[in-house]
DNA sequence: CAAAAAAATTTTAAGTGTAAATAATTAATT
DNA sequence: AATTAATTATTTACACTTAAAATTTTTTTG
């Protein structure tokens, strides 16, 4: 019964870390015509959600540093998908607009994210994904 | 029932790369003091497997793309954790192996790593550990 | 009010990830 | 045997991540 306390093919985090792996080539097969990364996604689906967001706040809304959100909007900024204003009552304030290409590509992407999460999960039945759901927000 | 396909909330992706950062996060409260980064780790473990092992193949037993192993390796070797050395009789093939400090960490992280996977699992029952790798196997 | 503390953003530095191009070596084929 | 093809490793370029330091602008507080 010697516990092999090295056994990386076991070990949760390496898992992990091979998931996300995979399912980010799943993203990038689907979206790399889109010039799109996964955070970038992740920061226009916020924007969807509520336009004008604070950077800091949609930093929190996305478990993402300052210092990364910081270059993730200049390179969004770059590529016209949003644009920086700073706010007028508190100008340490910088808030993140959509412009209308990031506003159009709300209705392009419906379909391929649709797509995506049928790819993704279709190795999992509807009762594994829920369980998988719930489990794996228990690390966090 | 007008499903939204844009919830991140609810992603799979964006789960796991949360779950992944605390993961590591917990990895590095842990592991700081010994200069070791995840992947790093990786590579010790690999090697505490099975000495001198091609870069090519140490690549495949972790799941990492060529030309981030030289990268690691490169960063290990100025730590003087490995040694790089040239195959005898194919001169394409680099060999990596541990050096006595590399060799000597194997009993000194035996209890970190034992403490770390406490942390980090006791969110679960052992019976939900089981379900969770299970399931996120299933996805890689 | 003026000085200190707090908050949001940016910058820098180091590590990791992928893709694409290059170099060196070995294998295969005509 | 000589050319072509395949394999391994490296380099370059770009994106993302964290931590720490620097900047700018409020807020707090003495």
């Amino acid at each position: 019964m010697d516990k092999n306390y090295f056994s990386l093919d076991n070990d949760i985090g390496f898992l992990i870390q091979r998931a996300l792996q995979s399912v980010k080539s799943n993203f990038y097969e689907k979206f790399s015509k889109y010039g799109l990364t996964t955070k970038q996604y992740g920061v226009l689906i916020r924007l969807w959600e509520e336009d004008g967001l604070p950077q800091k706040e949609l930093g929190s809304r996305l478990y993402t540093d300052g210092a990364t959100i910081t270059g993730i909007i200049d390179r969004m900024e770059r590529e016209s998908l949003v644009v920086r204003k700073k706010d007028g009552n508190d100008r340490r304030l910088t808030k993140v607009y959509l412009t209308i290409k990031g506003h159009k590509l709300k209705n392009e992407l419906k379909q391929e994210i649709f797509e995506l999460n049928k790819i993704i999960l279709e190795k999992l039945t509807h009762e594994e994904v829920r369980q998988l759901k719930r489990l794996i927000k228990k690390l966090s």
